[in-house]
DNA sequence: CCAAAAGTGTTAATCTTACACCCATGA
DNA sequence: TCATGGGTGTAAGATTAACACTTTTGG
């Protein structure tokens, strides 16, 4: 391939489904769409490749300009291609997903683009093949779940056994028993108990847990 | 996104790994890269993407030319965009994978592109970022075979047991106990026993198994 | 008859699943 | 004191892993 080939007249752009796990549901970043055709449909944010930048500089300004926070990991879903995916021409979609915390990480919602984290759980309808890249990454994460640690990204510093337990309940659409949850997650030895503060609730209080850094992530690279 | 923002003067390429097990080796299409730079350096096969044409047309295009037989399951691998991995400009591969029998699928390889399938156990080395492709599409398909069964594509349509083991050693790059393999395959229930005639070859006679289509595709699909 | 490759079972250890009650706390 | 949510152990069943010899066949 040489340089005369490059104009193909071919539109890239990069989107970006961005996960939280709050009020006990899983969530997605959505803006409101701009331009015609489904001007004010809901949509993932996205944005055009620039060929200077890469893929993951474009997903850093993605989430800077809706959420105000480039600092977030990003992997890559797929790269959507079907000729009429784009009424208003070819465009080839590259997806990227990750995971976020929104009280941890600092969030600012650009108002402007409608930004907003959007529940999962009332299955919410997406313009073009939005819907689809978030099913298929919550395929990913699912899938990847059953090798990898997950809650990093998606709990604050410190959480309770049973927020751990709600979070993989949440993603993986499946209930867990209580003992043999906590006794599977202690035994793969990621977890510190912290202290046995828990916030004000009702109840008995919770004790804390937080990720060991080096063995959630030796086991985020190299599996179970 | 509208039209205006398309011609960004960026090139798209579609490339293949396209494996095949042949003499008891994993081996992979290769092609002889025509253009500069790297001219005559061992490549993937590859073809720039025409705007009208979807990505899996293009895959079928570049089968066709190279092995002369386009009727290959591929499946997506990776978008890779380096801003700097193609030194004639900013180039973006979508990159596939898919899986032959040389018996089988009918191959004619495309002597003038030096398409040849070249064995992976010496570990050849690839102009631009290919050999990243190849050992992403092998750790792809070492995680899917968790999931799902591998062989319909590989292996003639009877095999012996011994056949189906070297294929997953293979790909898993681990050894197997004999009597578990044979044991936990069968246990799937996706084989059929065919008949007890097997090619002129020494010591005892192998039994020869095929796979039951209907099975083998729902746990193509479903995983185990 | 022997070299070469195919085929065959059992046991111990580990992992998974199902299951129900007591504990600490704040209102 | 009671309603709320947190925490705990065990046993049966299923799965996995380790292990070595016999069978069939062609040369």
């Amino acid at each position: 391939m040489n340089l005369s080939e490059k104009n193909q007249n071919i539109g890239i752009s990069v989107s970006i489904c961005l996960f939280c796990y709050n009020d006990e549901e899983k969530k997605v970043l959505t803006v409101e769409n701009k331009d015609q055709p489904f001007k004010g449909a809901l949509i993932l944010p996205n944005k055009a490749l620039d060929p200077n930048k890469s893929l993951e500089e474009i997903c850093s300004e993605i989430l800077f300009e809706n959420i105000g926070n480039s600092n977030i990991y990003v992997e890559q879903l797929n790269a959507f291609g079907k000729v009429y995916r784009h009424p208003n021409g070819r465009i080839i979609d590259i997806s990227f997903y990750g995971l976020i915390n929104l009280e941890k990480d600092k969030v600012i919602l650009n108002e402007d683009n409608g930004a907003a984290f959007t529940s999962l759980e009332s299955f919410p309808e997406f313009a073009f093949d939005h819907n689809d890249m978030i099913e298929m990454a919550l395929k990913r994460i699912k899938r990847r779940m059953k090798y990898r640690p997950l809650g990093k990204n998606l709990l604050p510093d410190q959480f309770t056994m049973n927020e751990l337990e709600g979070l993989y309940a949440s993603f993986l659409t499946k209930k867990f028993d209580k003992r043999n949850f906590r006794r599977r997650i202690l035994e793969m030895n990621f977890l510190r108990e912290v202290k046995k503060v828990q916030r004000n609730t009702r109840g008995r209080k919770a004790i804390l847990y937080e990720f060991d850094p080096k063995k959630y992530n030796n086991y985020s690279k190299t599996g179970f």
